[in-house]
DNA sequence: GCAATAATTTAACCAGGGTTAAATTATTGA
DNA sequence: TCAATAATTTAACCCTGGTTAAATTATTGC
């Protein structure tokens, strides 16, 4: 196919660029086999972008150590992530999907609408800051406020927390919380927090529920301020 | 990139199915050069593709003569277009997009929706036949209404006519027409029609406009009914 | 310190969808 | 009818983004 008029680099390049983005914002670089993991390709691809992108001053290799992107590439997976984060959004308040269904569509659309779209939906939205798992939304000149939230694994019995955010990565994950009511806003403090990895109970309103610790590491929480009286 | 799990064919057999429909729609058969002058490329790449959906039984060609889609090729034709057609209609009603302005987004867009997302859409819309060009919406199990309206340029002075459908192609007539108030259900009466392929006079409201001849050819008509008292 | 293992890179290849130039077939007008 | 022209097809090529297999480099355990 022949690539659109407007657009700089293939989607492929802005898959790959977005992916680094969103592993190194954890790991700091990245390797070539998790960036192969991630974009479902086979590591000889991985290595071949990865030199594409050095060509084109999109990242800076270091050769057995890994990748990290330049300013200009953050730039383009930045403009990718906005995309994507704002059609979650807008595909959950306006045409009413569940936090779960929006990531696999916004997948495929955040390499296909224009700036008029952008901007639109934008504005429809009300200038939005966050999408739907409470990730933050980058500004169109492209800054990003920083995640908020501390893995929920971190807390400890006695807390009272606040959900920030949750890791976007697995809907039936997303879908199981639904059903435990747990959502971004939603209160609840930590009861018990089991040893060896075992699981921690948490108090949500008047029910007890009870959650494995790796599901834990995907909720991010903030201490909640408990309201006063005047 | 990696062709998306659920599409059978890439998105540009899909391109040139939908143009091969369209332009088969007025001709019959569609030749190799019109093929290609209607994808921006090469006839040698439109004899190439012609060959591949033959391959995959999606068109029948005879050589040196054209091609026309089969059974198959029409079903994934009209897919396309349903989603091209309720994407258009979604983004004016939805969005606030002007008539000019649907296309180009729906022609990106129509190739990257769920199936999910052509429900909503359509759902939202209350399940509509005609995009904001009065070109009729195919349905999910791939009928199609035939389009409405006669050219205006074959109308007669005398003939009091409303407009039923405008040809989408050229965003700069389409935003000429909106601003002569020229749209879908205008009706008007035509005054005077040049000989020697001259402009006709149209009378719309109190205002008199007059049109040249090929604009009007891209403007579908039928009789009005006079509305009559009880 | 070095052999074994794991990760990375290189090499050789493939398919899709484009290109231009040359060859072929149809059509048309004298 | 037949030469000139126009349309179509074929051939040879390119680029992107994949693959697998082989070669190279790092890392780790003894």
């Amino acid at each position: 196919m022949q690539e659109s008029s407007e657009r700089l680099f293939s989607q492929t390049v802005e898959d790959y660029v977005k992916s680094i983005y969103l592993l190194q914002q954890d790991f700091g670089s990245v390797s070539t086999s998790e960036l192969a993991k991630k974009m479902k390709t086979s590591p000889a691809a991985s290595t071949k972008m990865i030199k594409h992108l050095t060509e084109n001053r999109l990242a800076v290799h270091t050769r057995y150590y890994g990748v990290r992107l330049s300013p200009a590439g953050e730039k383009i997976a930045l403009e990718i992530i906005r995309h994507h984060r704002l059609i979650e959004l807008y595909l959950h308040q306006a045409l009413g999907y569940e936090w779960d269904e929006v990531d696999a569509e916004a997948e495929k659309l955040e390499h296909h609408i224009s700036e008029e779209f952008e901007a639109r939906i934008d504005k429809m939205l009300d200038y939005p800051l966050t999408d739907p798992h409470g990730d933050p939304i980058p500004t169109r000149d492209g800054n990003i406020a920083p995640r908020r939230g501390d893995p929920l694994d971190k807390s400890e019995p006695g807390d009272t927390l606040i959900i920030l955010r949750v890791r976007d990565s697995n809907p039936e994950a997303l879908r199981y919380l639904s059903h435990l009511e747990m959502k971004l806003g939603t209160v609840m403090e930590v009861m018990e927090k089991q040893p060896f990895n075992g699981p921690m109970t948490l108090k949500i309103g008047e029910k007890i529920h009870s959650i494995g610790r790796e599901l834990a590491g995907h909720i991010f929480v903030e201490r909640h301020q408990v309201e006063t009286a005047v």
